[in-house]
DNA sequence: TCTGGGGTCCTAGGACCC
DNA sequence: TCTGGGGTCCTAGGACCC
């Protein structure tokens, strides 16, 4: 009997392998990837090849940081259309085996829905396929719910492939802590200890009423869920559409001249719209963000009659500066573009947290 | 040597209306 | 003079993900 099953498609350090691809010489070597590849620049990690998670380097950490921890690295700048390349092309490997849904999660992996007899098998065909086509190893999580095949992949790495289903979930996620699970950090994770629950079976054996007070109606029974590994089963093929458009950009030196603060969101804003125009949707709101040295963030945001005109936009994103605290040093800025969705209602694929 | 850039969703609190 | 609830909309802030 052929059941269905959710596949997650996670590439093993995506990144790091698209460059040492280019460059074979990388391979062995601890590799670390981001910003303009600059380590005297305020910048993050992006991905750090094996090696260099060795030295307990890893993404999102300051590349200064990254870089003193391993002096003999190599540090390359971000690279995006390389990595969207490559991306495409695992995507399209995926789509080209027969029976598959294929939801797209991000450049580096992908909920594959397949009805199978033996899904480790079907796993291993893909590894093989996108292997042949692109020279990327990836691991492949299964499951019974797209939650429990997500989890599964960071069980099956590198190059692995691991099976959750309901019954094995609580033999091998019960005595982790709430951390492990996707979807809780390490805010969430403290919050559930003040409750008493540490561990993922605490969690699943939770009563998500009991959860509400602490977390709201929505997310307490959707950590509850979350605990057992339940949700969602059938992957969603749907075309995305965004809820909106951002930019940032972090000051390499920090902004006090509110000139500069102007010409900012002006240069954001045109390419905020930029992407926005790619999609001929209006956009009917506007959220300022701001980094005030050293590190209190605000957002100023703002509803906007509906309008596609760039100029308009613009006119509104000044509005919002005026909002900016005067003479404090300004770190980052980042402008964003809410736009409205067809029918004016969510449609289209929306993986939700309560929706998974 | 402090902390990117692109997203998503949820919640709280105030304003306002009936 | 004092003050009900319910509902919606908006803004600000938080949390999480890749």
């Amino acid at each position: 009997m052929s059941e269905q099953w959710v596949l997650h498609v996670d590439l093993d350090q995506f990144i790091a392998a698209v460059e040492m691809l280019r460059r074979p010489e990388l391979a062995g070597k601890p590799v670390i990837v981001g910003g303009r590849g600059d380590p005297t620049e305020r910048a993050v990690v992006s991905t750090a090849s094996y090696e260099a998670r060795a030295y307990g380097v890893g993404s999102g950490m300051p590349l200064r940081v990254a870089a003193r921890k391993v002096p003999d690295a190599v540090i390359l700048p971000v690279d995006h259309e390389a990595y969207l390349e490559a991306s495409e092309k695992v995507m399209a490997v995926l789509r080209s085996q027969s029976g598959t849904t294929v939801q797209v999660l991000g450049w580096d992996e992908a909920f594959v829905g397949i009805e199978a007899r033996d899904p480790e098998a079907f796993a291993r065909q893909i590894q093989q396929a996108v292997l042949a086509e692109t020279r990327l190893h990836c691991s492949i999580g299964i499951g019974d719910t797209l939650v429990r095949a997500k989890v599964a992949t960071s069980l099956g790495k590198p190059a692995g492939i691991f099976r959750l289903t309901e019954s094995n979930w609580l033999d091998v996620m019960g005595k982790l802590p709430t951390i492990e699970l996707w979807g809780v950090g390490t805010k969430v994770s403290r919050r559930l200890a003040t409750l008493g629950i540490k561990t993922v079976a605490e969690l699943a054996a939770a009563d998500p009423n009991h959860l509400v007070p602490e977390f709201g109606p929505k997310m307490g029974p959707w950590y509850a869920q979350l605990g057992r590994g339940d949700g969602a089963r059938v992957v969603d093929d749907t075309p995305w559409v965004a809820r909106g458009h951002s930019r940032e950009t972090t000051f390499q030196r920090d902004l006090t001249d509110p000139s500069q603060v102007d010409d900012a969101v002006r240069e954001l804003a045109a390419r905020v719209m930029e992407d926005v125009a790619a999609e001929g949707r209006p956009v009917v709101g506007l959220t300022l963000k701001v980094r005030y040295a050293p590190f209190t963030t605000r957002t100023y945001a703002r509803k906007i009659p509906e309008t596609p005109d760039p100029a308009e936009v613009l006119a509104h994103a000044l509005d919002l500066v005026a909002k900016i605290e005067a003479g404090r040093p300004i770190r980052l800025l980042g402008l964003r573009a809410e736009m409205t969705m067809p029918d004016d209602s969510r449609q289209g694929h929306t993986p939700t947290r309560s929706g998974w």
